[in-house]
RNA sequence: GCCCGGAUGGUGGAACUGGUAGACACAAGGGACUUAAAAUCCCUCGGCCCUAGGCUGUGCGAGUUCGAUUCUCGCUCCGGGCACCA
């Protein structure tokens, strides 16, 4: 055996095994139990990240783990391969994005090749695979036929950037979640996914995703957004009041309706020009709403956005009072939220105050709390809890109380009612880019929207398509894209030249690599209904609303579609944290490589460079560490090592090469160890375990010890930075364990033996080398994960803390079993103790067998 | 503003369900081996003190308890989600 430690050599070897032998390809075995393990599939930027590596890692130690604990594992991998970058790309270097994507795509499959992942790579897909996007669109034809996809005209959110339209889940405070630019509003025909159909059951559902972490599901709920309140119609009057014409608004404090003196629209609103149509007001009406649209919707959002508004000339009835009150358009109300429209309570509502007093209108008060309410000389809103006054029979109800009783007068006397409003809004998935998708419809002047059919799927996207000066140009601009026939009637007509938003393919990639047999049909219900859902999806918590909401929502259209059984897509969620590095810079030249620092000093200019923080590895930063130089460097098994032991997966990870160092230490200790005693660790005489005593006894209960906690990290918390130091530990004793006889030798030879097969999920290609030495039977990664000895595990002697008054004053052994009795006699024994118990009187005695004598002391 | 997390040595992080705080590493210091270096091995390593031993210590302040990093209440700071949401 090479006396020498050498993982570029092993690695090669048995990645080239494991290719050779699809060692880890999936097959549907309904006589076995599945686990679909799946890490979010990375898009195809060019080459592999940390991140990547941690992601995959993690899912790899446990795909690896569960298939040696005899599951049946599904582990695939392919590549989320639509979207802007490859666009990008093309203008930049004129390259084609698909030409771009694929040699991605083929170069950091290499990477994670290298790395030794467990993938069942038959089947590898890219989402811009005709083969893969075929289904998507017909799927997308039969959320069409059931109205769960429509168009519409509206007010949408729009990179100038990207040149694009963004869904609301992609504008981050405001800017785009891709390049950070700021985004306009603009009005704009679309297709939308009717995700708020689902808003209430994507609500419920999260309280039955025991297996996410929690913080992932309040996200999702904050997102969704339920409120709880009443819908009230307000009949309108004035010049355009057409009969049993009303003005609808939601609110969720009905107990303030006696309250009402005015209501406010947004500029959105249809009704905001429409009743000031052919009045006096029209201009004035007509000048704020544009000037308010024309304004984008962060400087909208401000906080101190001054709150302004202009009046209609038209009036609504309060249904409880019959009271008239006039109708504004108010810059702060949100057309997408509610109604669009708001019954303003000033007395009761800071916003609805700060507008009555700047316009001069009245203020009711109709709820008293401690304090008596004058409007006269009120500075704010009264938000707080009361008692009703001014509003008629409900008077002296307590207004938590009114809000349910108003809302059921409401509902009696046909006027309004309880009801509740989401935040949510429809999924806009109209891109208007190239490199996307294509949307499969057709418009005909005749026909209308007509649906491609179905044997004419897949459309594909035209891929002999020029780039005029460094641009990629849209599918609107590409004839002989959208010059098409109509199905229906056979006249000329249009393609639609919209892609889908890149979130569509990831809404359900999982369900396809369930399907192996691509064209045999994708809905092959007996492989999806074995593989489905995922038991153990793992990604970034970025995606804590976007990707995650989007899948589950997919899931439950597919569901209705007959397509599938489950409700929810992925049973168990891990999100880990980010992969940090320390940054430098220099007060001149900004971030610094670290070979641009020498002596504490930058390089260029000989400022001294101070340490940056922490933060997320990113080029910008220059903090990158690239994962190929660190395989170069110590093989993959050490960037896998440090990967896991450096954190638990939920924090985030802080880089630092010395730690790097000393996982490679460690494997380089165990290759040692195993390689001083290959002689005689090869042989098999068995030991009799009786003979077992002394030292040797102690080593095999840190053997069987460290099996159990390997186990039981993994397994119940993915806790691998503690797996690894249980491992450490087990080394450490085992370095230190001079092996003379032949029952040390045999427990030595146990103890080696259970730690390579633990650490094979770990550092795969280490422990398979090692295992051969060994001369181990077949393929480690198929052997079967241990067990532990629960008799090996017994102590003879425990160890007893003792305190006096909580405060340890003694440590005692003591034989396994000694009775309370024993103990406390042992402990007085003890100097130390007795000095402490020296002329007090003890009060209590508390004893927790096998940890703790306290003795209470006065 | 509302709703969630989090805070432990010089550093990353351990500590099961309230029971020895700081496992396992990294860094640092000291030593061994070596002509030298690398590699390896050994020792020390929260702070303070009268060093056998004692005091103190898990962001801050209270509380519950024989006993609190862990539970309760009130703060501070950091991170995250939502936010003119009617």
């Amino acid at each position: 055996m090479n006396q020498k430690y050498m993982p570029q050599q092993i690695e090669l070897k048995w990645q080239r095994y494991w290719e050779e032998n699809d060692s880890f390809a999936a097959t549907e075995d309904p006589s076995r139990e599945k686990y679909y393990l799946l890490e979010m599939f990375p898009y195809p930027s060019g080459r592999i990240h940390m991140g990547h590596v941690r992601n995959y890692t993690i899912g790899d130690v446990v795909a690896r783990y569960k298939r040696m604990q005899g599951l049946n594992v599904l582990h695939p991998m392919g590549w989320d391969a639509f979207g802007m970058p490859a666009e990008n790309a093309a203008i930049e270097h004129g390259v084609h994005p698909a030409k771009w994507t694929r040699e991605n795509i083929a170069y950091m499959r290499g990477q994670l090749k290298r790395m030794g992942f467990s993938y069942d790579w038959a089947r590898e897909f890219a989402t811009c695979d005709p083969s893969y996007y075929r289904w998507e669109q017909w799927l997308f034809l039969q959320m069409l036929e059931k109205g769960l996809v429509y168009r519409k005209k509206t007010f949408v959110n729009w990179c100038d950037s990207c040149a694009t339209v963004l869904a609301n889940e992609q504008v981050e405070q405001g800017d785009c979640w891709r390049c950070g630019k700021t985004v306009a509003q603009r009005e704009q025909s679309g297709w939308f996914f009717k995700i708020t159909d689902y808003a209430d059951e994507l609500l419920e559902f999260t309280d039955k995703l025991p297996g996410w972490p929690e913080k992932v599901l309040i996200s999702q709920r904050n997102w969704v957004g339920k409120s709880y309140g009443a819908a009230v119609k307000f009949p309108h009057v004035g010049p355009h009041a057409a009969e049993n014409d009303a003005i609808e608004v939601f609110t969720t404090r009905p107990d303030t309706l006696y309250g009402v003196t005015f209501m406010s629209l947004a500029p959105e609103h249809p009704l905001a020009l429409a009743l000031a149509k052919g009045t006096e007001h029209e201009a004035v009406v007509t000048a704020f709403v544009n000037k308010v649209k024309s304004e984008d919707k962060i400087s909208r959002t401000m906080d101190d956005y001054e709150k302004e508004g202009v009046f209609t000339g038209a009036y609504v009835t309060n249904p409880l009072t019959g009271a008239e009150v006039p109708v504004y358009v108010a810059n702060f109300v949100l057309m997408d939220y509610g109604t669009g429209a708001v019954m303003a309570v000033p007395a009761h509502d800071q916003r609805d105050f700060e507008f009555a007093r700047k316009y001069d209108l009245p203020i009711q008060v109709v709820i008293q709390g401690e304090e008596p309410l004058d409007p006269a000389t009120m500075t704010e809103a009264y938000v707080g809890e009361g008692v009703l006054v001014n509003s008629a029979q409900f008077n002296g109800t307590k207004n938590k109380q009114a809000i349910e009783d108003i809302a059921a007068y409401m509902d009696d006397m046909g006027i309004g009612g309880k009801t509740t409003n989401f935040r949510l809004r429809d999924w806009g998935v109209s891109r208007q880019r190239y490199w996307g998708a294509p949307i499969p419809v057709i418009h005909c002047d005749e026909c209308g929207t007509v649906p491609v059919p179905e044997d004419q799927l897949p459309v594909t996207l035209p891929e002999d398509v020029e780039f005029p000066e460094g641009r990629v140009l849209p599918l609107a601009n590409i004839p002989s894209y959208y010059e098409t026939t109509c199905p229906k009637c056979g006249k000329d007509a249009k393609r639609e030249t919209d892609t889908m938003d890149t979130f569509v393919e990831s809404s359900w990639y999982y369900s396809r690599f369930a399907c192996s047999d691509y064209d045999k049909g994708m809905f092959d219900r007996k492989r999806l209904d074995y593989w489905l859902p995922v038991d153990q999806y793992i990604g970034g918590i970025e995606h804590a609303v976007l990707h995650l909401l989007y899948s589950r929502f997919w899931v439950k259209v597919q569901r209705d579609l007959g397509l599938t059984s489950m409700d929810e897509p992925f049973t168990n969620l891990l999100t880990q944290g980010m992969v940090c590095k320390e940054t430098m810079r220099c007060p001149e030249h900004e971030w610094l490589f670290p070979e641009e620092v020498e002596d504490g000093k930058c390089v260029k200019c000989g400022q001294p460079a101070a340490k940056g923080r922490v933060e997320k590895m990113s080029k910008s930063k220059k903090n990158v560490i690239d994962p190929e130089a660190l395989i170069e460097a110590y093989g993959a098994d050490t960037a896998r090592l440090f990967s896991l032991f450096a954190s638990p997966p939920e924090l985030d990870l802080d880089w630092n090469e010395k730690g790097v160092e000393g996982s490679y230490r460690f494997l380089r200790r165990v290759w040692r160890m195993v390689a001083d005693n290959a002689d005689w660790l090869i042989d098999t005489t068995p030991y009799s375990e009786g003979k077992i005593e002394g030292r040797a006894k102690d080593i095999r209960r840190k053997t069987h010890d460290t099996i159990r906690r390997v186990t039981k990290d993994i397994e119940t918390r993915f806790h691998f930075n503690t797996a690894v130091s249980a491992m450490m530990e087990l080394v450490n004793e085992l370095t230190s364990f001079k092996a003379d006889s032949d029952t040390d030798r045999a427990v030595f030879r146990e103890a080696v033996n259970a730690l390579v097969t633990l650490l094979c999920p770990m550092v795969p290609h280490f422990s398979e080398e090692l295992w051969e030495e060994l001369g181990g039977e077949g393929q480690l990664l198929n052997a079967k994960w241990p067990d532990y000895d629960e008799a090996a595990l017994a102590q003879d002697s425990m160890v007893v803390m003792v305190q006096i008054n909580g405060k340890v004053r003694g440590k005692l052994e003591i034989p396994t079993g000694a009775s309370q009795e024993d103990v406390e006699a042992t402990a007085k024994a003890d100097a130390n103790v007795s000095k402490h118990l020296d002329g007090k009187k003890i009060v209590k005695v508390i004893y927790v067998p096998g940890k703790i004598l306290n003795i209470v002391v006065r």
